[in-house]
DNA sequence: CAGATTAGTATCGACCCGATACTTTTATTT
DNA sequence: AAATAAAAGTATCGGGTCGATACTAATCTG
């Protein structure tokens, strides 16, 4: 009986931040997908401002991601160079005006959304939000696209830290970006 | 620094369920939206099941809510009647078909959910969710869309409850659904 | 070196969604 | 009581999303 009240929660949060956010959108003239995009391109670190890592991050295909970059792209806010090691891959990176509009848009939300939770019960609301995004992202099979700083190939240096994938040094504020390749510790 | 991870947290839920709910709605050959409709009008009472009131609830405008009920009319989902008292407003109600899809489908994606939350953590989340939208929706100015039950406006009669703004006679179950007049108590 | 895989683009069709215009019914005002 | 305003829906148009399919080009595998 009611079990389905942690569902009906989502659902109806879902839609209140989808409206908004389409509102926030609209008053750009862009679409609510492209303020998605350009939120992630502000998180992401160097190993995943990719058109597929967008796609796998936001749940869209391969052609959606392609349209909407042309889109962004043509209104100057981001740029696509194909990459210099792997001729198939094209990089994306944020203009300065599209870094602006993303950072400006981020800080918006952020703030509708902290007037809405007092900041004690907000901690244990992450903490539960993130298992509960852990676990669903286990069961779907999905990338989990954490944070470079918590993942298990993530190891110190004298000086900074490195990428045990890739072999890369890392600058300690890059350890904060989201990671396509992240894999829980 | 951080401050929006609880925003980032629930985008990436959203994303997440997103995705998810379009490849549920896809099996059925319908929209993501179409089977919100179909949820929503599993979960509202006798007030609250007209074409404004699923957009406002979805937070769709007046058109789109049109098109997308003509699209589930026709595959057998719902009928519109007008209603006998008010000449302009049209009741929706889900035909069997309809209530069976929208019943399996809330299950599924409950158990989804179910899954991925223990029991005794399930509670402070849907607390913490519960206070977070109220706000933000005090904030925007919509509709709390809340339980019947949880109304200002409920009565306690001998023998059953009482709307304090119809003056209907409200069965136990009936306070259980969500009434667009819903005002917190 | 021949397939297989991977990253991405192009195109098409169904549909969403907002905007605008319109109809019909009910409320309100004068 | 008549005139006006407001409310609930529908119809239609256009820009855009999105998935599916087909395709190209580059890289990996054997």
């Amino acid at each position: 009986m009611a079990g389905d009240r942690l569902g009906n929660l989502l659902e109806r949060l879902g839609s209140l931040l989808h409206a908004t956010q389409r509102g926030a959108a609209g008053a750009h003239g862009l679409q609510r997908v492209h303020l998605d995009v350009l939120g992630y391109l502000l998180r992401c670190n160097r190993y995943s401002d990719t058109p597929t890592a967008v796609g796998e991050y936001l749940g869209l295909t391969k052609g959606t991601v392609s349209q909407s970059l042309r889109v962004l792209e043509a209104r100057g806010l981001l740029t696509r160079e194909p990459d210099v090691h792997d001729g198939r891959v094209v990089r994306l990176r944020l203009t300065r005006r599209g870094r602006g509009t993303a950072t400006r848009e981020r800080d918006h939300a952020w703030e509708r959304l902290r007037r809405g939770t007092p900041a004690q019960q907000r901690a244990t609301l992450e903490l539960g939000l993130e298992r509960l995004l852990r676990a669903l992202q286990a069961a779907t099979g999905y990338r989990t696209f954490g944070l470079c700083r918590s993942c298990r190939f993530l190891r110190r240096r004298e000086g900074g830290f490195q990428c045990g994938l890739t072999g890369d040094a890392l600058s300690a504020p890059e350890t904060g970006k989201i990671c396509r390749e992240h894999e829980a510790a």
